[in-house]
DNA sequence: ATGTCTTTGTGAACGCGTGCACAAAGATGG
DNA sequence: CCATCTTTGTGCACGCGTTCACAAAGACAT
């Protein structure tokens, strides 16, 4: 399959092929008219805009469950990731092996990321230890930071970080969970599921569900137990 | 601190009070004008609407690496989410404890998800088999999938999927990474930068970096390896 | 070379979330 | 009981991303 289309490669992303095609607009005109797009081609632009041809070091700090099972993950490799260093603030782990790669003291912390030109920290320390963690990387020369503690980080301007919080991803499944069953009087007007693709969950409309129905209830104080109408 | 106003918890949040006023009115009218929120009564509330006062059985299913610390990790039971089960194919791992629970097997999938009433699964297999271990979960009674493969899931509507792709995570920070390193030229101007609160980045201007500055060039075919000017 | 057919690239319209600004509510003090 | 002051709840406008729709570009056949 030497092109595709925007409209196939929109279905198969589950997105609209007009978006698709204003989105690969904005890295210029790499498609044909009547033709589509060059596969390989369109793959090498891609990646470059994404930075994904040149090699990224990255440091893991705090090589507990979270920050090991990160050490042994391959697919950071293959995405033109590289783990630098992996540290820890136990000197009982200073020096194991872990994924093949000698752990490194919290003392030498600032050194690794000199003496390999990291830009990208991984914070997998406990919550507590977590914004210390992140001063000293900044201050070391760190820019970009995936936190994985529950924790707001502060950080000054021109450092980026996004957290993952496994707990929140949860919530928000059982936020959902709870709404699919407590439309149980209705005729279970169908939630608009997250589907195979990343496609927005779109309620088709507002549902009034127990809502309005007695004339005086203004939604206000302690109601029931019925979740409230909100958008999305 | 027995009330708060809007204004403070906007502060905290990093988001604007008015948002957040009209958020929380779609959960009802639980503020007191002149004075602000009954901080007790509110995180109830919110909790309420969220789900967070049931429990709810989650199950873990592939439990390796990242699977098992997951099962070590203390943060889900204090939200609310009990581990009701883990589930590995390898047979050698079943009966093993992990974070004192007993692996059970595939084989057993479906029996655990009706005894337990799960609708909460977790998917840390190869993504190779996350697919599979999907579809057995939904026809066993799950409704809600967070996936830490790197497939799409396929499922059928009213079920939901979370994804969680560290790579994306890291291939996010190395997009950033490579625009602030691509403007040597410029004075800087310094990249919005996801700050201590969720506020989401904003380019003061979208920057014409280095795009039109040469009559002619019409940003088409192989340009430069300058990244492209695009939002946000 | 000309015509037809496919698919791109994009101007314009639409919809939705965000933020402003203010009236109404209610507490508090005189 | 009335005046004042604070803070909520929300109508409305603005801005941005998404989607529509179509002209232009280019491949391919005649
Ligand atoms: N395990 C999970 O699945 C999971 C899921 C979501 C979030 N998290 C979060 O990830 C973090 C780590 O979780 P975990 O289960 O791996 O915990 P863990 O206790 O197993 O590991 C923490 C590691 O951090 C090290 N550490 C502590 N302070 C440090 C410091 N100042 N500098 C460097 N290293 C330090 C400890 O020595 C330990 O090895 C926690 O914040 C946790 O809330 C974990
Ligand atoms: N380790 C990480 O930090 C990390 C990070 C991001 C994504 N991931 C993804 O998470 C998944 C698991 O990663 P890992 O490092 O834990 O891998 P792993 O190989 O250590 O563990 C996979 C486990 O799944 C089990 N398994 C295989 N097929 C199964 C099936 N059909 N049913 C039930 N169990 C099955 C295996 O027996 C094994 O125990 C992979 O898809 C990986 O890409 C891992």
């Amino acid at each position: 399959m030497p092109t595709v289309s925007s409209e196939e490669l929109a279905a198969a992303a589950g997105v609209n092929s007009a978006k698709l095609r204003k989105d690969f607009s904005y890295l210029g005109s790499y498609g044909t008219r009547g033709v589509g797009y060059d596969v390989e081609y369109l793959v090498y632009q891609i990646s470059r805009e994404l930075g994904l041809t040149q090699d990224w070091p990255v440091v893991i700090v705090g090589i507990g469950n979270l920050g090991a099972a990160l050490a042994n993950y391959g697919g950071f490799a293959s995405r033109g990731f590289r783990v630098a260093a992996l540290i820890d603030a136990d000197a009982a782990m200073t020096g194991k092996l872990v994924a093949g790669m000698p752990v490194r003291h919290t003392d030498e912390l600032e050194k690794i990321i000199v003496e390999n030109e990291v830009s990208i920290g991984v914070i997998a320390t406990p919550a507590g230890a977590a914004q210390q963690v992140c001063d000293r990387l900044v201050a070391a020369g760190v820019t970009s930071i995936l936190n994985f503690a529950p924790t707001v980080l502060s950080v000054p301007d021109g450092v980026d970080v996004r957290k993952v919080d496994l707990s929140i991803e949860l919530q928000i499944l059982a936020f959902h969970e709870q709404r699919k069953a407590g439309e149980g009087g209705a005729p279970a007007e169908a939630e608009g599921a997250v589907g195979v693709e990343g496609a927005a969950a779109k309620v088709t409309k507002p549902a009034t569900t127990a809502d309005s129905d007695r004339a005086g209830d203004d939604n206000k104080g302690p109601d029931g137990d019925v979740p409230a109408v909100m958008p999305a």
